[in-house]
DNA sequence: CGGGCTTTTGAGGTGTGTCAACTGTAGTGG
DNA sequence: CCACTACAGTTGACACACCTCAAAAGCCCG
């Protein structure tokens, strides 16, 4: 990782209101900021790889990490796709193992690391942060399972929709936003190969759905819904 | 849940050994026993179900428990399948949501249940108990990241194929094995249709797999890692 | 021996990955 | 400012893996 830091009064700031620092008491987070290293990593830079030794925790500051596992002949699946104030849940290994799966910034990101055995000696003393860890796998986790059970019941247009009402605000109006991040990443998170979730768009485009680049646009929420 | 009681010595010594406990120092442990309820379930009961307010942790002491997630119009799709010694992960909601799935028994089992409420007010004074619940989600996450690229890169007879191997001994020589649950709850673990499953199987019986009723013979181990 | 359940086998439909070619877009340098 | 390149996205053709439905076969337990 290039030009590793202290944290700076910006990187404090984020810090403080990512997922993992939010819910903690004032002495967790000055310890766990004295063990924070910052770190700007250009886009398609790993963090870590699948079957290393896992000696630090990352969370996302801004920009977007992708997490995958290989397939013997070099094939990938995206696990997971974390944006800024996420805690990277696949380099949470509380008992000295391996990463299990690879960690690639999917844009130039700034990241956060933390040497995994201080956190786990902080943790071994401040039940705050092990409950913040704690809540943060526990919301992964269910994230995970909805991950599954969508790519197992539902087909790809159904899925893109999904997701797109899940960008939308609650009311059943219409709504224009833009993609966080580019399609082809997108199409990973879902399970879908790039091909695919062109397709998904150009058919979602008969039920009030409109793509122009990264700009979306939802006529009818309730029309979405029915897919 | 049929007769709720407290945990006997039988049970005790089974909670001892489960992977939450198992961590623990002595005070922890008392802690967790005293609020501690153990109960018997009959095979298709109902330990929670999606979307209900969550206020119990659960462990499995005996039998199966499958956890899944529903389809408007019904179909489920299983998520994670939960035995002996395991935390039932999806129960796991620290900050007072809801059950993000369903989950039922497979067959009879005994359970243990955990008022929520006070395991969060445990695990706030006491930090083992805070870390032995991160590390078993961190776990949990980990399986489901599996399953999830698993499903992506893998065919019916390739996932197949790696459950048996992940149940063989290390060791590259022939072995023979019972299945520990029916073919069916199998296939839902896998992600795979009964049928799917059963085509999966009758496809390794040409390389070295040999399948009646729940009994498994793999004569070469080395083989099925090359499917 | 009969009922119910689980598993197997068959036939047909379809969703999605793959490969390939084409289009669009953005960024670079003359 | 315009060509040029590189990459992102689209579209089409095709294969095939898996789901669905249906029916037969096997198994367990009364």
């Amino acid at each position: 990782m290039n030009r590793l830091m202290k944290p700076g009064a910006r990187e404090r700031e984020t810090l403080l209101n990512s997922g993992l620092l939010s819910a903690l008491g004032v002495e967790s987070v000055a310890a766990m900021m004295e063990i924070a290293a910052i770190g700007n990593l250009p886009a398609r830079q790993m963090l870590f790889r699948e079957g290393e030794p896992a000696d630090m925790l990352h969370s996302v500051l801004s920009g977007y990490v992708r997490v995958y596992k290989l397939d013997p002949d070099g094939r990938e699946a995206d696990v997971e796709l974390y944006g800024p104030g996420d805690l990277i849940g696949a380099s949470v290994v509380l008992d000295g193992g391996r990463y299990g799966a690879t960690a690639q910034a999917a844009e130039p990101s700034l990241i956060a690391r933390f040497d995994l055995k201080r956190v786990r000696d902080i943790a071994g003393r401040r039940p705050d942060l092990a409950m913040a860890l704690a809540n943060a796998l526990s919301g992964q986790l269910a994230r995970a399972f909805a991950s599954l059970a969508d790519d197992r019941l539902h087909t790809a247009p159904q899925r893109v929709a999904r997701y797109l009402l899940a960008q939308c605000p609650a009311e059943d109006k219409a709504t224009s936003f833009r993609l966080p991040y580019q399609k082809s990443l997108l199409a990973g998170k879902l399970g879908l190969a790039p091909e695919a979730l062109s397709r998904a768009f150009s058919m979602l485009r008969g039920h009030s759905v409109n793509v122009r680049g990264r700009l979306v646009h939802i006529g009818d929420p309730e029309a979405l819904r029915r897919i």
